[in-house]
DNA sequence: TATGAATGAGCTTTCATTCAT
DNA sequence: CATGAATGAAAGCTCATTCAT
């Protein structure tokens, strides 16, 4: 954990040196990243640093936290309600994750390299940890608990299909919308209202809900259509 | 390229040389691998290393030559034949995927660091690459063509999600197999015949399928049965 | 000399800021000893540390006045009287030692790091400095003014004798009394009846004694044969 | 152990790393000494040093064992045959040591500060270690064995006291020889023949065999007198 | 062609000291 | 008076690369 020192920090300089360091991060991921990198970018004494953080470790996971707290106030921002099922809460998982990877494109890009390097922020953090393996396993057991999800589904390996769609295909959604994505990152444009953006989620779904949900069969009815 | 001298080199010592460079970067990927650390363990004087090979780039592209090729040459093994559909073919393909991660561990570590680091080895390679993401894209259109998978499937979409699945549950499959990936490692058993790693296959195939193939509904039945 | 602003400080925390520095040299000694590690472990703000002290020399010197002190209070706890001859003062001087040794070991660490390193406490001390050089020298011209010691010694000389001796061997003493060693630290054995205690402090006081007692001629003699 | 690189290094390059380390040895002890300092005075880079030695201890093990066998040398050319008894031989030791001193005070400095940072070199090496704790009980064993000292010494007890006294006297020694100090060294004068030099020795020597010889028993009665 | 010694920039980390509050 | 944030120099050590042999 960073130092009192550092908490206390006036706002400006704390966000300077976080954004060095989310900067450093985001190009190297954990095991490359550079303190002196992350020193001279963010404008202070290397002697500075060693007073704000005990080692790389400390300030990765308070960048880990960093993300984490942003995307769960992106999560808040975009949160219509409750009652869905779960593949429309799958679904607004996967907006949010959108979203989240126009706006803080760094942060997700952490996320990505601690997601792949099993660097996951400690649990023991009060944020939970949107988009990891638990997180979809206790998921996909409400979906069957929901009777949502079949039962013949193994949570646990499904859970890392779905670890792995979260975090390897957001991108790739982004790649297809072009010039909405510069809409939808300034706010110009509402991913929940959004016809392109709503048609490629279309398409994601379908390729998990037609494997995980009770009855495709409908859905190809209705596709066929 | 490696320089025609690496080329020229007796076979034990140049694969003493790629054998350290495999460790080096299964260990700590490209971004992070060091020289020195290749250099020592390969017994071959410092100089040398410069002369055999341009810049790290340059090692690490050969290695994943010879991880494809390896790859490559397991699969021709496992082959029992063609005629298949699609989706038989898919599970062979993961069948290759499980059998390489058990024999070249560190191979395949390789090959996932640099899928995830977008570092597969240039397409002027003459061995195809298999599990990249234009590999299943071309896979898919096949599928199409041969009436195996639906029309309606987004190609370089689901070929991104196969291409995520190939490199992260793979994985997961082995850590199910418990003491059974010894025997399929040492080739005692049969990864074709065996009873685990065939139910746990079908367990990732028919979370793939069933979003990808025409009638998901017959399964059902199967299963229901 | 430390600062008035010390000397003033509430007993409690000057003994902590002490007691930090104690630790400190007796593990480091003067010239390896560390600021940092005497403020982290004295529990005080990096800046008061400069408040007290001047330099690193100023709290040496405060230290080792320190030390001095409690070996005089020892000395007189021992204290049993006067009117004895030169060599049963230098046997009391050495239980004195051995006993300081085991109760205040860092303490005495550090006045053998400073015998070794020249850095004994300046002579304005108020606190004369038993084991010092021209402490013994002192000690042994009385001892040839009281007819205990041979006039042909030649005093400055064997001070040296003497403080190597003070400084080397109670820590070899200490060694050979075992079990004894805590049961005197402790205050449950009284190192003056002590058997083992004595009978080691005769040993020593052999060797010395036997080489500047007055008539060396008679062993002379015996050389001579 | 330096590698091998450092043993084929051209002798005068050598000397000079060489020569660097001694002096700072000499100046701060092995606790204290900085590698920065040898490197910044013997003017080889940085990376070179790492390339010779493995770490501070590695040099300062070297460089004591130069010192051994600039000692041992300087003892085979004083050496003026055998046949001595024990203390003609520990008076001859005394001899070479007052050399060692005038010749290379710094790695006599070395070796008295290792004796009291407990940092002789390794047991293991070639050349024997003059002067320590275990040499010297060794020669009183062998002293009792010749009858040439009293069997009541305990060996170990007075092993420490001849190493404090070889380790502390020497340099006392030489600030008795003043301007004969000079002379000494350049070989102008020998010390075996040089009548200050002598003195001090008798000196010494009295001191320590009054204490060792024979029969204690005299001196006895006559304090019991 | 093979070698490995040489190098200085770079790394992470600790240091003693100052100074504004 | 007490504080502790700030700092840059310096610590030990590793690095990729060159080059003379």
């Amino acid at each position: 954990m960073p130092t009192k020192t550092f908490l206390n920090l006036p706002q400006e300089k704390r966000a300077q040196i976080e954004s060095a360091a989310i900067q450093e991060f985001a190009q190297k991921g954990f095991r490359c990243a550079s303190v002196n990198a992350i020193v001279a970018n963010s404008g202070i004494a290397k002697g500075s640093y060693y007073q704000y953080f005990s080692d790389m470790e400390d300030v990765f996971s308070h960048i880990l936290t960093i993300a984490r707290q942003k995307k769960l106030s992106l999560a808040n921002e975009l949160n219509s309600g409750n009652g869905r099922d779960v593949f429309a809460y799958l679904r607004f998982l996967f907006q949010v994750e959108i979203l989240f990877e126009l706006r803080e494109p760094e942060l997700a890009a952490i996320e990505h390299h601690a997601y792949h390097e099993n660097k996951d922020a400690p649990d023991n953090a009060n944020t939970p940890l949107i988009g990891g393996a638990s997180f979809f396993n206790e998921f996909l057991v409400q979906g069957i608990l929901a009777d949502d999800v079949a039962t013949w589904v193994d949570t646990k390996f499904a859970a890392q299909l779905l670890g792995a769609v979260y975090h390897l295909l957001t991108r790739q959604v982004i790649l297809r919308l072009g010039d909405t994505a510069e809409a939808l990152r300034s706010g110009e444009a509402d991913i929940r209202a959004d016809p392109l953006a709503q048609s490629l989620l279309d398409n994601l779904m379908d390729l998990l809900e037609a494997g995980l949900a009770r009855e495709p069969a409908i859905r190809k009815d209705f596709y066929s259509k």
